[in-house]
DNA sequence: ACAATTTGTTGATTTAAACGATCATAAAAA
DNA sequence: TTTTTATGATCGTTTAAATCAACAAATTGT
């Protein structure tokens, strides 16, 4: 992206690494699949050379080729697990510690449907 | 980016998806942690208008800002996990599929370090 | 009520992401 | 072996990503 961000330019650590085995997951994952770059990125519309920055966890490339090449060798299941609101211990403990939540516990009928 | 690739251009519903999921997951983090999205940018050298975009799910977005993003909420640990070789069990069955492996199995001191 | 903060929107500018073409090298298949 | 096929590397072109500034609207706090 024009204008590199800083987060682009130079990621921290943790990110730079969180990126490149992600990228290193999805080019193991296309190899047992046997195809090559340029067939897996037909699939997505991406070139061969996107596909390369993306095994490569290149920071700058866009968020839609990495998340397209999951999708398309069908491991986008665990994505969407991403972030979950449910799985954030830390922001749910902040949450209810701000509402001192004097109301009392919701009943089992609540769980209905 | 520029010379907008098809997949960022018009992602399948299935991508356009999970970065809108993703997005508002992190939007949800975000605010249980009392952070502005300029606050939340300056941390990981973004503008605020970049963060609307991760929140929105923009799809041309460099992967960094949804990493960083993550990273700076604390919630970096599930990325780590994302298209695991371990975890492809598709992946794996076609590659074991592929080398009938008449070798023996491997011995059990191979296992240790 | 008011003030402050946050977010949405628009327009202009800068800059490099993605592309295609080409050649080199490496690996796999014939 | 020879012949594909896959990947790496560089260059030039196109186009929009990311930024900033300014203002409006919505939200929040006092």
């Amino acid at each position: 992206m024009p204008r590199v961000s800083k987060i682009a330019e130079s990621p921290p650590h943790a990110v730079e690494q969180a990126l490149a085995r992600l990228g290193r997951n999805i080019r193991t994952a296309r190899l047992r699949r046997k195809l090559s770059r340029s067939e897996l990125g037909d699939r997505i519309g991406l070139s061969r050379y996107v596909m390369g920055d993306i095994e490569r966890g290149k920071p700058t490339t866009a968020v839609a080729g990495y998340v397209g090449a999951l999708w398309a060798l069908g491991l986008l299941r665990q994505f969407d697990e991403l972030a979950d609101p449910d799985l954030d211990l830390e922001g749910k403990t902040l949450e209810s510690a701000r509402s001192p939540s004097t109301a009392p516990k919701r009943r089992a009928y609540d769980d209905d449907f």
